[in-house]
DNA sequence: TGTACATCAGTGAACGCGCGTTCACTGATGTAC
DNA sequence: TGTACATCAGTGAACGCGCGTTCACTGATGTAC
């Protein structure tokens, strides 16, 4: 039957929502469509007259992410104490335990750097994201001198998506704890 | 047919080696029991007379892997040059194109974060070989002070780590370049 | 040393399963008159 | 304003496919006598 047009863009919305958060807690190929659309509440039928293919859901997820944490980013004040919050939660237990509510970097890159032709959408959605995150760095961080910013931001966003990745890989706790907070404290002290 | 029971090792060894290449060039899920088998020359029906489970193949690829590799880092002389060697070696565009040759750290970080239940094994064999490269390059890289070499480990693990997987996951060589370059230049200057 | 036989890595077809995707159909909504 | 009808997001069964895994069978090898 045909359902109201209102309800329609509010269900995109949804599939993308859950998608983005399926993504990061179990990677692109560890979810399926039919996961996604029963996690909308809906079965995994129609699907297609919302998004093209798996591997376009994707690129999308990616996209919506990523301007949506660049708003909420943008929203906080770029004080150096925001910035220095904003990390200390990046290198935190709670963001290492939670990937489904994280970043996306750590999250899918690995998958992302394997995509082939197919998924280059998605690729470019992240490169994107990358390079947002990368200028915010360059700009917003109280770096001790401003013309090494860039630079700077490079070695500071490859620290923290490597250390979050260590983190939650190892099966030892402490280990897995040290590796945040050394990383942590090298910014933040 | 009954086969020498020489070859029954020297295949097992082949099924190891090429299970750890793919594994690293595509991911855990990404490479099919069947696809390791015909790399190793074989139809797959054998693969469970070598190996108790896929599960078990990636513990023990992982496994290999690090024990091979531990083996080729104690050959060399560990001089504050070869481990400027290794550095550069590391975070070169050659080891971001050939993942397949290169760490296993970077390949299936991601992956092994994800572990459940049925892949602890791989998750302990991951975690013995980020304790035994956190030991070697704490001992053996010239670091400026002795008492703070475990910190400066596990700051030098993630950005290695982190910069790996940036650079093969952003769609533009430029930028995929300058990172592996500024990240390489922060320990190597 | 020669013969009889148990072993077991190999073969290749088959298993059930879940995947991404398709499709005939439904029926309330929105539109044309 | 009321009626007739085209639209299309939803349903749910089905598609072909490749997955991890199993299994009956093969036959040269290694062993027992």
């Amino acid at each position: 039957m045909r359902y109201p047009a209102s309800e329609t863009a509010e269900k995109h919305e949804r599939i993308l929502g859950e998608a983005a958060r399926l993504f990061r807690e179990r990677g692109y190929s560890g979810v399926s469509v039919s996961e996604i659309m029963q996690a909308t509440g809906l079965t995994h039928g129609p699907f297609y007259s919302h998004f093209a293919s798996k591997d376009a859901l994707f690129a999308e997820a990616l996209t919506h992410l990523s301007e949506r944490g660049q708003c909420e980013l943008e929203r906080a004040a770029a004080t150096p104490d925001a910035m220095r919050a904003y990390l200390a939660a990046y290198l935190s237990a709670q963001h290492r335990d939670h990937p489904g509510h994280g970043c996306l970097m750590p999250a899918v890159g690995s998958e992302v750097g394997r995509a082939g032709e197919r998924q280059a959408d998605a690729r470019s959605a992240y490169t994107r994201h990358v390079k947002r995150m990368l200028a915010w760095l360059g700009q917003a961080y109280p770096w001790p001198a401003r013309d090494t910013a860039r630079r700077d931001a490079h070695r500071m966003l490859a620290s923290m998506i490597g250390a979050v990745i260590l983190a939650r890989a190892v099966d030892d706790a402490q280990l897995s704890d040290d590796i945040l907070r050394d990383v942590r404290e090298q910014f933040l002290t």
